[in-house]
DNA sequence: CCAAAAGTGTTCCCAATACACCCATGA
DNA sequence: TCATGGGTGTATTGGGAACACTTTTGG
């Protein structure tokens, strides 16, 4: 055991964003300093001394890229030597849901540019980010089979499409949408409204629906079962 | 963002035990330094520079217990200020588990004792340890729905009750005897032997099982599921 | 013969799946 | 009137849940 440590403390955050045109999308920055200058990598930085690991979180989202966010869970740490090439770092990982369009996105401090990314069109990324965003999926997708997922990712009325879309480019993968209603509508945690969707093209107007936010909390801490 | 960084990095391991008699336990030791001197706490300890978190944890494992592990999963990372009243402290957590029995414990280094501890009895604990605990706790729950687990907790074969007895103590409720035969069998991951069980007291000798060990770790990577 | 634990089968019901046609709108 | 997407119901099936009596052994 070591009498004198040395090693760096960094958490990284993998947010996730959707839209129904872009479908999923990861938020990057381009780094303006070295190791990896104009690499694709995750917002993320060092934690202060007596910072907690999600304000620091927090804290370099708001810096690098303008976002704030308010659900954040911790996803993995990663620690192997070597991963960074200046010097034994380990990095506390964390993912989150945003509505990509509530930001508007201002690149600041260490970074000279932000950007959604969808997730099956990732640039070239620093680091074992790369890795971090992929174990991130992984989890959110089966995340999303035992919890509600949607309210942080849709506006607060949207066509019950929407919701089928994103359950579709989480999972990547076919759903039928007549199943996929009924089991949803049972639990209750949605509500249908008499408005209209507004239109965009052809096709019929679907009605809004909007969260339940009292069952949706509620469902989201008991979990679920969402087999598709 | 600090310019110095200053934040020890450490490991805890949360080991669990299986025996039918004790039931499921938690491997801890009594620290023989300050803070906490005299507490039960979890086998842990800082992490060498050059060396990897998975490395780290084995060591501090066999050092101050003397137990070795060939499964362990990263759990979570708690990183408050205050959690050590030393210094800024986080420390990666790590949960195991293994056949008590196998091992003899030995306390070593900085450790005054080492022993099982029922997870229903457990003593005051040094630290946020009995948070890390409980975390732990609640992740096998579930990790035991839908990954196999029993091949690490329990002696090659052993008679059908015993694997019944270990969900019942992991999950904390009661479960049909038929139901849950006829599930885990489904899964052909189980193979029945001719031997007979040598009896202790009363009561029918049941048949021993042992674990097909191909298709169990292919389970446990595919997932499965488990629900009881 | 009593206590303790093991072994075993059936019924019921709900939930998952598969599947296709009509409706409202804009162009 | 056509293209686009929205809306809806039914039949089948497989799996989960509930449930009790008989058998083997030791004392």
């Amino acid at each position: 055991m070591p009498a004198l440590q040395n090693i760096k403390v960094a958490v990284d955050a993998v947010v996730f964003g959707y839209t129904s045109k872009e479908g999923l999308s990861v938020l990057l920055i381009k780094r303006n300093i070295q190791p990896f200058k104009n690499t694709w990598a995750l917002p993320g930085g060092l934690v202060g001394d007596d910072e907690s690991l999600e304000n620091a979180v927090q804290r370099e989202l708001k810096e690098e890229t303008g976002v704030n966010i308010n659900y954040l869970e911790q996803l993995y740490t990663f620690g192997q030597p070597g991963r960074d090439p200046r010097n034994r770092a380990i990095s506390i990982t964390y993912y989150g849901l945003v509505k990509p369009d509530v930001f508007e996105l201002h690149a600041d401090t260490d970074a000279s540019d932000v950007a959604w990314f969808n997730i099956k069109k990732l640039p070239q990324l620093a680091f074992d980010h790369a890795e971090i965003i992929s174990a991130a999926h992984t989890r959110l997708k089966s995340k999303i089979l035992y919890q509600p997922v949607g309210f942080e990712l849709l506006d607060q009325k949207f066509p019950f499409s929407e919701l089928e879309k994103l359950y579709m480019a989480v999972l990547d993968r076919p759903i039928d949408r007549r199943n996929f209603k009924k089991k949803v509508m049972k639990f209750g945690f949605l509500e249908e409204t008499t408005e209209k969707q507004a239109l965009e093209g052809a096709g019929r107007p679907g009605n809004l629906f909007r969260f339940n936010t009292e069952k949706y909390y509620q469902l989201q801490k008991q979990g679920i079962n969402f087999e598709l």
